[in-house]
DNA sequence: TTCCATGATTAACAATAAGTTTACACAAAA
DNA sequence: TTTTGTGTAAACTTATTGTTAATCATGGAA
């Protein structure tokens, strides 16, 4: 199972400061995006949809803050990790910045190999958690509340549909057999005409109101972007 | 369905230290309990199992790192949240930490007010729940008064159907499967009709007056806004 | 081009799950 | 003992979901 690259956005307004950041994460094999300021941040975020984002508190625009405190009312930022970089003595704001949904803060200044640690553990901490919730371009798939997220609005799948979508977004790109849908959705028992898939797929597209389940003509279906 | 308050065990070889943090988190609400060295906090854990374990990494007889790394290599506290008390200074060790698998360091000397916020973040990130009264929205849920507040009136409600809300409204948008509910509301030896689960959702329903129990045909329930 | 195979589409229907109401048993309170 | 409140069951209604079948579109092979 291909595991796609970890997206980091990185939000501050002090180029040297960015360029460590991003110079040491990289090495660790995650993909950098950056901004300069908070209006910047938010319209990357939404752009992007990355799995960490690592907030300045002190940014022209917009404050971390106010950036964090802006994408927990999306849905799509619900479970994106944030994290703040704070000045050592500013204590009021870091606090704010927890209480206000931020995941974790590092100080200024910033030791690089302490930022990765921190970075890595919160993965690792997330993958133990959830592990479960599929995030596809600007798609999110999460099993656990059964809910689709399609750019920011939610989108409302009956069971088998979700299933279906789950089962074929599980595997970005590649091709399910007709077969091996019957049998990882439907069960082996039970047998259903030919066109129920059909039908299913149609339903799914339609909700979606987007084209990312292919045909592929005498084998099966796939989903790509 | 009481909520037992959450335990938290302390290792330091430093009292005052202790007391400090001892205090505060005390006064969150936690349940404290304390050891003076490595071996110590090993046993205590052993026989607490507590719920997040703060550990100095200089210690006497076993350093913090040992003592996590000891406790990491047991199921039982493969998901105990561990933070590490460390000098601001020693970034080596800190940084070990994190890869040791602890899930967060708190710098010396300690700023209560960070650690209590730091504590209470995580517990809220892993969503073990404070054993506290549960507010979303304009709804209040308080296990301990056995109560319900919706915009500022009370509403009564009965056992099964207290236990069934607050069931539901410690996740809010995660979807309960029927059997979940069956096991944690009415516990796994009785057994009921199918019917009953809807009963019960029904009052709950009827009585909140609000739209926050969605149903989840062929999967669940889940609470929302 | 024509024909055939494979899906897409649609509406109708069947199956399933949940909502509703009523009734009843049981326990605690009066 | 009577009354009241709570929890469960049963019977019935309603709504949603899943499936089928009939028809239409499309693309590739002959």
């Amino acid at each position: 199972m291909e595991i796609p690259a970890k997206r980091i956005l990185i939000a501050d307004d002090e180029p040297d400061i960015v360029e460590i950041i991003q110079y040491n994460l990289a090495k660790e094999g995650y993909e950098i995006y950056t901004a300069k300021d908070g209006n910047e941040a938010i319209e990357r975020a939404k752009q992007l949809n990355p799995d960490l984002i690592i907030l300045d508190i002190m940014m022209p625009k917009k404050t971390g803050v106010e950036v964090c405190q802006y994408l927990r009312t999306q849905p799509l930022f619900q479970d994106t990790l944030i994290v703040f970089l704070t000045a050592l003595s500013d204590e009021t704001s870091h606090i704010k910045g927890l209480e206000t949904g931020a995941d974790d803060y590092v100080s200024k200044p910033i030791s690089p190999k302490v930022l990765v640690s921190r970075v890595n553990a919160l993965f690792r901490r997330i993958n133990k958690e959830e592990g479960k919730t599929l995030k596809i371009g600007n798609i999110q798939i999460d099993p656990v509340k059964f809910v689709v997220i399609v750019d920011d609005s939610e989108v409302v799948l009956a069971k088998k549909e979700f299933e279906l979508l789950y089962l074929l977004a599980s595997k970005p790109g590649r091709v399910f057999l007709r077969n091996e849908i019957l049998s990882q959705v439907w069960g082996t028992d039970v047998i259903v005409g030919d066109r129920t898939i059909d039908v299913h797929i149609r339903k799914v597209r339609q909700k979606l109101g987007l084209d990312c389940i292919t045909t592929v003509k005498g084998v099966g279906y796939k989903f790509e972007l």
